[in-house]
DNA sequence: GTGGTCTAGACCACA
DNA sequence: GTGGTCTAGACCACG
């Protein structure tokens, strides 16, 4: 799986990184089970510093993306044991979507719109989910 | 209208009071035209710092949402003024949805959930529109 | 002749005021010994304040492009009776123009296409001239 | 590269700070893919603010001359990646040239004159770059 | 009185 | 160590 930075972009790294390898897990890129790269290595591969791999590695886990196996090292979480729809998630997302959803309201972006656009983000992220 | 702050949130001051400000304008609550509080006033009547509304000021201003008027200060614009869905504005919601979106799979939150909770947020912010 | 001020800009009311009034001199449409209507009645005339008015006024006097008579009030003064082309003033227009030619060094704007646009400024501004 | 300042200027520092960065872009003093010193060091350097500073480089990023990339801090874009010759950026020009356009014609100073003004300022401006 | 500018000092997130 | 954020206090330009 290919990790793409944008070192220019506002958002941290680490956020970038946990991003990724989020979409990584919804499209099958990362199967459950398998094991990622160690934050010594990640680190070197993509050319940043061990801290941020570290910060990525350790929220990731905190939120039950990834565990940490004393063998195996860090293991992708099998999606279906995640706590789905969490009150708390939901919440959380509701407060993601809100701002979002009043600029779209004054810049005239329908619901329709706003919804279609997401179909073709679910459709996009797991699309090499079907290769 | 009413400026609700969360001085503990990670999400800077500013930015928040953007995305009320912006909400605000969504829902009718400023009406096109009006004028906003002086950054002094409102610093003053929210407890934060004259600087920290002028940031929030400058950067609403560059994005559009509102003027500054020599006479009337700080001035609404009108919603259909907006350069509505450019293609550099559909590109960033996109960005923005997207790690929404992952995540969402992985948590076996549906397509249709999420849309029925943008619809659920597109009629909480417009509700007071329809005083 | 009919003054544009744009209360949204940047710049201050008195510049623009100033602007518009040596290009009414540049274009003939105030001619020399001509009177200016007096201070409270074009800020009137223009909704703006008396200072403003004041202030523009006081500094094309200082830079001698107006002349006030106890009599005639507020007049414009011969262009050929300006100083030409003084050393303060060409060095003046030279820290003005400098940032603007950097930049379109920058942007890849040539001299000639700035050329250009200064041959168009003129005939545009002499336009009314000929009417 | 040295910058200079004039603090008794009515030119805002920040403003100065700029127009001296942008000039040095255009001479070829700074290189694209330079990095700028931090904020900091050239607040230090230069004797004053590292909140001018700040401003002048998120006013510079804001018109795509500098980046501020995670690992080299702030870096100068290459020129040629800035969008040439927008109509945006050309009506700006005119803007600022029509009031000097209309003064020169004021005090008699040619169109000539004012090509030929423009001619050594290009060439004093890029002279660092034939180095 | 308002916004714009500048300074100073402080804390935190990031890498 | 760097930029980002926030606070505080001050002066000036503008209207």
């Amino acid at each position: 799986m290919i990790i793409e930075l944008d070192l220019q972009s506002d958002i941290p790294i680490y956020t970038q990184l946990m991003d990724q390898i989020i979409e990584g897990i919804a499209n099958g890129a990362l199967q459950p089970g398998e094991s990622l790269p160690s934050v010594r290595s990640l680190a070197a591969d993509i050319g940043i510093n061990l801290h941020t791999v570290n910060k990525a590695y350790t929220l990731l886990k905190q939120e039950g993306f990834i565990q940490v196996h004393r063998k195996k090292g860090v293991v992708v979480v099998d999606k279906n044991a995640l706590p789905s729809t969490t009150e708390d998630y939901l919440s959380r997302v509701r407060k993601q979507l809100r701002p979002i959803a009043a600029e779209a309201i004054c810049r005239g972006l329908s619901e329709e719109q706003l919804n279609e656009m997401i179909k073709q983000l679910y459709s996009d992220i797991q699309q090499k989910d079907r290769e």
